[in-house]
DNA sequence: AAAATAGTGTCTCTTAGACACTATTCC
DNA sequence: GGAATAGTGTCTAAGAGACACTATTTT
């Protein structure tokens, strides 16, 4: 059973608490497109959307989670079965009307997944009700349950947004990488090709990667293999790859 | 009195619910230093830290905030009169511990006062009660109540960060400013000097101020006047104040 | 004229992008 | 050798910083 620990506010406090909640975009680039795990909400009537297509997440338990962080780290461990992935707050979302049961706020995080454990989550134990959806344009096809259309809006935005500055398609490319392989994760999250040699040079220049003594063989000139440095922080570059003249206009 | 229209849910959801707050950290710059405005909690005993400095901010009214950016637009108001100044969302913080009534989590928003308007807001009924603090170093000499410096510091954080590449400083200037004056405002947030030519062709580039046919005057050669073309949103510049080649050293 | 700040011009350096070139593997 | 991809070099253009210069006012 839950503890009631707050139970007195309701008097002391003399005023409606909203309910609240975790949720997570998770991303991950899977057969070559961005993509967001998705889960289907149970069918039982009593709760809002049965049946619909989600974000993971939910209610907070004050009684296990001692803080969002350790909420969001709990969802993404229990949907995922991983404990190191990037996770990044996104922002909250609140209002009276997201949620039918009455005045609701989630605070919304995201998390890179690499590409190489993508395939083990929909193994788990009730693969139906788990899928990747693919961001086509700016947005999922799916129509989802509450506001999580607007929440993975955003998070596409930011994301794109902090990749034309940042490292962070180094958290969804496999363990060990080629240049090649993390170029084409750039391209695919931004939707646009970027220029292989400048790629190559912002890269390496900025000392996020490490050779590893080992190539990945194809038809072709085998490509040196990498890793990255630090597996916590993005990099930040002083330039985005888009420079303003070309903006505007 | 304030309704309880969530009422049912604590027996429905069968669990608890974190107390649910909204937080603002308001700049803006006073005495040609960054400055953020802080409120006195009252001597209630019964209340956690009384009479010790804090954000302004306070529960959610399910009752009359439509959305979490409507509370934070009213506590905004309620502070400073104000209703039309720059609010951004900055992050939310919650845990078991930051507030000794329970399990709590709060919205943060950030704003940003323009110079000319920031004395008219401590003349208010209980001036006392209010007061501009200034950034000293990145943070606040003053300790403040719950985890406000916490929230406080990241705000900063933000802010310093955002100023390198966006034009948020040119809602710290009055209505009108001249170069010069929107510059220092650079320089005092980032705590450091600009190249006056670089910054000059930077902000007339990016086309976001507008010249008005009138001139500030001094024991000097008189100044051009500008005024922001757009109120709303901030210009982002293509590249940081500060080249890689600087920082890494 | 001196003081003071406004505003401009020139030079260098870094780095993105375009694009052509070389390198190394499999077939 | 041909196909395919890996990886490099060269040139140009944009924009930041350093810094010297000119401009226009008050005193």
């Amino acid at each position: 059973m839950t503890t009631y620990a707050n139970s007195k506010n309701k008097k002391t406090l003399g005023f409606d608490l909203p309910l609240t909640t975790v949720d997570i975009v998770i991303f991950a680039v899977v057969n070559e497109q961005l993509s967001v795990l998705l889960i289907k909400r149970n069918s039982d009537a009593n709760e809002p959307y049965p049946d619909q297509w989600a974000l993971p997440g939910g209610f907070i338990n004050v009684a296990i989670d001692k803080s969002l962080q350790d909420c969001a780290l709990r969802k993404l461990s229990e949907k995922t079965g991983l404990n190191n992935a990037y996770l990044e707050q996104l922002g909250s979302w609140g209002n009276s009307s997201r949620d039918p049961r009455g005045w609701s706020s989630t605070h919304a995080y995201f998390s890179l997944i690499a590409a190489d454990v993508t395939g083990t989550i929909q193994s788990g134990a009730n693969a139906v009700d788990v899928k990747w959806a693919n961001v086509v344009g700016d947005k999922l096809k799916d129509t989802l349950a509450f506001d999580h259309n607007q929440i993975v809006c955003a998070a596409i935005e930011r994301l794109r947004n902090k990749v034309e500055y940042t490292s962070l398609p180094a958290f969804l490319v496999s363990k060990e990488f080629t240049l090649s392989e993390l170029q084409k994760t750039y391209e695919i999250v931004l939707g646009r090709k970027l220029d292989k040699s400048a790629f190559r040079t912002r890269i390496l220049s900025a000392k996020l990667v490490e050779e590893v003594p080992r190539y990945r063989a194809g038809s072709n000139r085998p490509a040196q293999l990498y890793t990255l440095k630090s597996l916590l922080d993005p990099v930040i570059f002083q330039r985005t790859f888009k420079p303003l003249s070309s903006n505007s206009k």
